[in-house]
RNA sequence: GCGCCCGUAGCUCAGCUGGAUAGAGUGCCUGGCUACGAACCAGUAGGUCGGGGGUUCGAAUCCCUCCGGGCGUGCCA
């Protein structure tokens, strides 16, 4: 028996049936049994319920009315002229009012295992992606404090996707942009002054800022800096003091963020300092295009960019009254550099939701320099994560300090289990989190329950090794799997590919999440059914493939989403 | 005011480029280990898909409108 490799087994079944059903159609038209029309491409889609077949085409139902024929006239016509013999089906029949309906014959079933089997665990690469060069920035938090769970959702998805991407045939470069100079790195200068000198003349010495930073990190890094340079920075000019405390405290902050990020499973290509930006004068030079370009005008003292004229309500500010870049100037700059220095092919920027107003005006500042495709950047919105304590909302914060760190989550909750849970809500969903809650139900986490599958078949894998089974080389005989429970996992295992296709599409890495439960459910399910060792030995050893092609899945899976695969726990 | 997102089972959420009887987890209840791992499985109960219109063979899905919640609308980043 001879089984054809497939990439994409579900991709290659809808367009098989996509075409006997238009050659059919073809056909009846052509011996007069179905008005002529023009014929669009056959949609297929997956039917809800499995007693509707495997796959099922709606195409006589979109008919009728070109054909002013009732589509279940259609369908009968085009079903009794379809031939299924070397396709992957084995039935078709017409249902409802029309559907045309396949079911899957073995030698399908038997191709997706062997297709698994042949890819190992990279089952699921695609080629979309033609190897174009993608630049995914994700988190890219002010180095002015510790990261929160709102960093903690959006490094997860960016992570995720960027290794989703990766899948499916792209070149992905993950990047971190920093902060480390501008108004928000002053006031953080300017906090840790206040503290420093509190700490020296006491508290009412200085009077705090009032937009300051009032988290105790702040304190903890002045009274560090102090106990190992000493009190040298008060005689030193105010400009003096606050550089060498921002300097010190930026170095430290962008460390530990380092850390915690690596200790989350994510790693960055590249670590981008704005203040290079800043340095080799590419922010004057973008600045200075838009003034060429004739972009620009003086108002209120302020430098202004006419966004309005690309499609944004109104016009922003690039250079302050006070000489300043602002940061959208900056971030114009960063953004050409990605494109025109660094030769992107396409960024995708990854943002909490409450920067959504970004997208636009980004579009239309790229536009006015010059950089010939906006489009070419895309945004990954996910909803905030709202910070619940005991049932209260608290809203998040840098500035006040009210805030779960990444590395306090990190502390209580393991790192599977978070890289989980933030994988597991849709990106749009605006997602509830209780640090107690999620602690003390940690042990309910849906990880656990695919981590066990996995576990479970190492376990039953090993066991037959020892008894002597072994699919190694042997032909196996597909066509004994037709239980329910069977046929119901290789076809889960099976769409694996159109999975990872449609998360990329909609930056959705939640389908993945859920893809594993399901997929670890079915297994279960198939587990608790069938025995493997006491069945007939060609039917024991096909289920073996099955098991063994299963842990693959759930291995790859979890290996896209940088959780574990125990082969006991 | 304007813009974006959300509203589906008690709770947390899938399903949304229109398809057949709206799903899962959790919680409640009932059953299953001298068994290849019970961190599991099988089953019961639980719904005006926020309300109201419209589009059509067909709407949770598309359009309009209203209600409710979140976010944005800075010479902050």
């Amino acid at each position: 028996m001879n089984y054809p490799t497939m990439q994409n087994p579900f991709e290659f079944a809808k367009s098989e049936l996509a075409s006997l059903v238009k050659a059919a159609c073809e056909k009846a038209i052509a011996e007069g049994a179905l008005p002529e029309a023009e014929l669009p491409v056959p949609p297929c889609e997956e039917p809800n319920d499995p007693a509707n077949g495997d796959l099922s085409s709606t195409f006589a139902l979109t008919m009728a009315k070109k054909m002013r024929t009732a589509p279940r006239k259609i369908a009968e016509a085009i079903v009794s002229r379809m031939d299924l013999t070397g396709t992957s089906f084995k039935s078709v029949a017409v249902a409802g009012a029309g559907f045309i309906n396949v079911t899957f014959g073995a030698g399908w079933y038997g191709s997706v295992l062997e297709s698994i089997a042949a890819a190992g665990e990279t089952f699921g690469a695609l080629s979309i992606g033609q190897g174009k060069r993608v630049m995914l920035e994700f988190v890219s938090a002010n180095p002015t404090g510790p990261m929160h769970l709102g960093n903690a959702r959006g490094g997860v998805l960016g992570d995720t996707l960027a290794s989703l991407m990766e899948r499916a045939g792209y070149q992905v470069w993950r990047e971190f942009y920093v902060n480390n100079a501008g108004n928000q790195v002053a006031k953080f200068a300017e906090s840790l002054e206040a503290r420093y000198i509190q700490h020296y003349k006491g508290a009412d010495a200085i009077v705090f800022p009032e937009d300051g930073y009032q988290g105790a990190y702040i304190t903890d890094i002045a009274v560090e800096y102090a106990s190992i340079h000493g009190d040298k920075l008060l005689a030193l000019s105010t400009e003096e003091r606050r550089a060498a405390l921002a300097e010190y405290g930026l170095e430290k902050n962008i460390a530990s963020m380092k850390v915690d990020m690596a200790r989350y499973q994510v790693n960055y290509d590249c670590w981008f300092l704005e203040s290079d930006l800043h340095d080799s004068g590419y922010v004057a030079e973008t600045v200075e295009l838009m003034e060429k370009g004739g972009f620009l005008y003086e108002k209120d003292g302020a430098k202004w960019l006419r966004t309005s004229d690309f499609g944004s309500e109104k016009d922003e500010v690039i250079v302050k009254s006070n000489g300043f870049y602002t940061y959208y100037a900056v971030d114009l700059a960063y953004h050409r550099n990605k494109f025109e220095k660094r030769g992107f092919d396409l960024c995708i920027n990854a943002l909490g939701a409450d920067h959504h107003g970004h997208v636009r005006r980004f579009k239309a500042g790229l536009n006015s320099i010059g950089v010939e495709d906006p489009d070419r950047l895309q945004f990954m919105l996910y909803q905030l994560v709202e910070l619940k304590e005991n049932g209260e909302a608290v809203r998040m914060s840098k500035r006040t300090g009210k805030a779960i760190t990444l590395s306090t989550l990190l502390d209580e909750i393991p790192v599977d289990a978070a890289r989980f849970t933030f994988n597991s809500k849709n990106i749009d969903s605006h997602l509830e989190f209780d640090l107690a809650l999620a602690v003390k139900q940690e042990s309910d986490n849906p990880v656990y329950y695919v981590q066990y599958a996995h576990a479970r078949i190492c376990s039953l894998l090993s066991r037959l090794r020892n008894e002597g089974f072994s699919t190694e080389g042997v032909e196996i005989d597909y066509t004994l799997l037709t239980a329910s429970e069977e046929i119901a996992l290789i076809k889960k295992l099976a769409s694996l590919p159109e999975e990872i296709r449609i998360a990329v599409r909609d930056f959705e890495p939640a389908r993945m999440t859920k893809y594993l439960t399901e997929t670890a459910a079915l297994f279960h399910s198939f587990y608790n059914a069938h025995r493997i060792r006491e069945a007939e030995r060609p039917l024991a050893l096909a289920r073996m493939k099955l098991c063994e092609e299963t842990r693959s899945i759930l291995a790859n899976v979890l290996g896209l989403l940088k959780v574990s695969a125990p082969e006991r726990m």
